[in-house]
RNA sequence: GGCCCGUUCGUCUAGGGGUUAGGACGCGUCCCUUUCACGGACGAAACACGGGUUCGAUUCCCGUACGGGCUACCA
């Protein structure tokens, strides 16, 4: 028995999902994923993909890091219809700094009081920290704010009704707390992961309002869901183990009901070490575009500096958690968006690999077209000092592209079209250079020199006369001897490309030094 | 430590009560190629372990192990 698709079920909702970084520094890979995985959920259901920004946390405010967001996303080619950067809608503002000027999270948090499903806390860092040191040593294994601990700790539960109404008037600095229920169970159904089960004894006290006046992720990211309408939040898997305290939340503002539908991805993991992927992990890059961390010297670099084409980028992260239920592995973003489904997206972490990924650069690399690379690669070897003509560049582009997996790899592949070889590959000299070498090439180089026309077709015609006298010619001898090394692109082609008269000099060079 | 989530080739994954457990990357061999690639063929390579349930489990259930996440007035 098939069940329907939980993401498909027929729906009051019109889809409505965001992606909710906070600007605390670069977007990883891992968040250009959920983000990628919002995006092409939104436009399967033809729904609206928003871009809210989650600044709640002033002292982790990070200088460029939400203009990074908006560029990475636009790159990658997942552009939100509604949110900073992207146009404002009928939800404005986007970012939580801004939307706290509205009261918003003030009116819910006062609301969850009023209900009796909050309160105030006037305790201290000093005081929380002895709290839990006690509890330490009381050999208690998670020491936390809660239905337990409460009793014991300065708060509008505990404190005579007249000192809170004073601690209030007073301005003395406090903060709103969930009151979380002793011992109950709470259960939530995520459409990766199915029903999930906690006590809620396993749940703090959660924090909602901050001393500073400014809601916590837990309070600011429910109201705005709410108020803007998300049919569905989809977020990475590190925030399951606090789900539970949000379902409480809804459940206790009334709004169970209007709950956006949850869906925890799984986590992209190292490739070798442990744990989610991680900036510092030097092998491969992990941001989509440099990233110049203000508190950092070094900049990060990214995929785009690293090569690497935005539609293999995300080809590849799709592929990461995804899978379209066939063979297929190369898809437009469009493609993806046609059958995307949290139906097929898998429980378990991936752990990212920078192998394929090149495979899939590869991929796309061959697929453009050879102008465009040409185009590329003019400046590049420009820049390296040489200068040609389009339609040379062109040859060469069209040469080389079937040997490299990324663009930058043009000029080490085929310098030796530009560069005349200084030594000779000495395992292949040694193997297969011997006496009777220097006469055979010699020939091949007096037959070169009578040739009128220089192109791959009558290279390739005179060499085989010059066989038809000698006997076979060592193709890759012609090779070491006209660009130095073992391998390379098509012979005959890059000889063509080469030229003539630097051919016949190369040879004639290189017949005198061996 | 506690809680939560997870576990099919080295990696990404398909599959799912009875299959020769499929594909891709990478690796190896061969073919094509007078060079280099591409391409093609083939190969090595996996159901973590132990108990159930069942005629039959890799698939369902329970444990164990292992991995990951969370455990802040951070998100």
């Amino acid at each position: 028995m098939k069940k329907i698709p939980l993401s498909l079920c027929p729906m009051e909702k019109r889809v409505r999902v965001r992606f909710a970084p906070s600007p605390t520094g670069g977007l990883h890979m891992g968040g250009v994923r959920t983000a990628l995985f919002n995006y092409l959920f939104a436009k399967r259901h033809g729904g609206d993909f928003i871009l809210r920004i989650e600044d709640t946390d002033q002292t982790r405010f990070v200088e460029g890091a939400e203009e990074y967001i908006v560029a990475a996303l636009k790159w990658c080619g997942i552009a939100p219809n509604e949110g900073v950067g992207f146009g404002d809608g009928p939800h404005k503002p986007y970012r939580q700094s801004e939307r706290k000027e509205l009261g918003i999270y003030q009116k819910y948090a006062d609301q969850l009081i009023l209900s009796g499903h909050a309160y105030y806390a006037f305790d201290t860092e000093e005081e929380l920290e002895t709290m839990r040191k006690k509890l330490e040593a009381a050999k208690v294994v998670a020491p936390q704010y809660n239905a337990v601990t409460r009793q014991n700790m300065r708060n509008s539960l505990t404190l005579p009704e007249d000192e809170v109404k004073k601690l209030l008037e007073s301005g003395a600095k406090k903060v709103v707390r969930l009151k979380v229920p002793r011992n109950e169970e709470i259960r939530f159904e995520d459409i990766i992961r199915g029903w999930v089960v906690v006590n809620s004894s396993q749940v703090d006290d959660k924090v909602l309002l901050k001393s500073d006046g400014m809601p916590t992720y837990h309070l600011a990211h429910i109201v705005d869901d709410i108020e803007m309408k998300i049919s569905h939040a989809v977020r990475g898997e590190e925030w399951l183990p606090s789900a539970p305290a949000h379902i409480l939340i809804y459940r206790y503002l009334g709004l169970e009901s209007e709950m956006p539908k949850l869906a925890h991805l799984p986590l992209i993991l190292n490739p070798d070490g442990k744990g989610k992927i991680s900036k510092r992990e030097s092998r491969f890059p992990v941001f989509p575009l440099s990233w110049k961390d203000p508190r950092e010297a070094e900049p990060f670099i990214g995929y785009k500096e690293a090569g690497y084409y935005p539609e293999a980028f995300v080809n590849i992260l799709a592929l990461l958690g995804w899978n379209p239920g066939n063979n297929q592995e190369l898809f437009t973003v469009d493609e993806m968006a046609q059958i995307f489904d949290f139906e097929r997206v898998n429980k378990s972490g991936a752990k990212f690999d920078p192998e394929k990924a090149k495979w899939f650069n590869q991929q796309y690399l061959r697929k453009k077209a050879d102008q465009e690379l040409a185009d590329v690669f003019k400046p590049v070897l420009k820049e390296k000092g040489f200068e040609r003509d389009n339609a040379f560049i062109l040859e060469f582009c069209k040469l080389v592209k079937e040997k490299v997996q990324f663009v930058h790899e043009f000029w080490d592949q085929g310098k030796y079209v530009f560069i005349a070889p200084e030594s000779y590959d000495e395992k292949v000299i040694t193997k297969k250079w011997n006496e009777k070498s220097k006469e055979t090439f010699g020939k091949v180089t007096e037959k070169f020199k009578s040739l009128n026309d220089w192109t791959i077709e009558a290279i390739t015609k005179t060499f085989h006369d010059a066989e038809a006298e000698t006997g076979k010619i060592d193709m890759q001898l012609l090779r070491v001897l006209t660009t130095g090394v073992a391998g390379g692109p098509q012979l005959f082609d890059m000889l063509a490309l080469i030229g003539k008269d630097e051919t016949i000099k190369r040879l004639d060079r290189a017949l005198g030094k061996l």
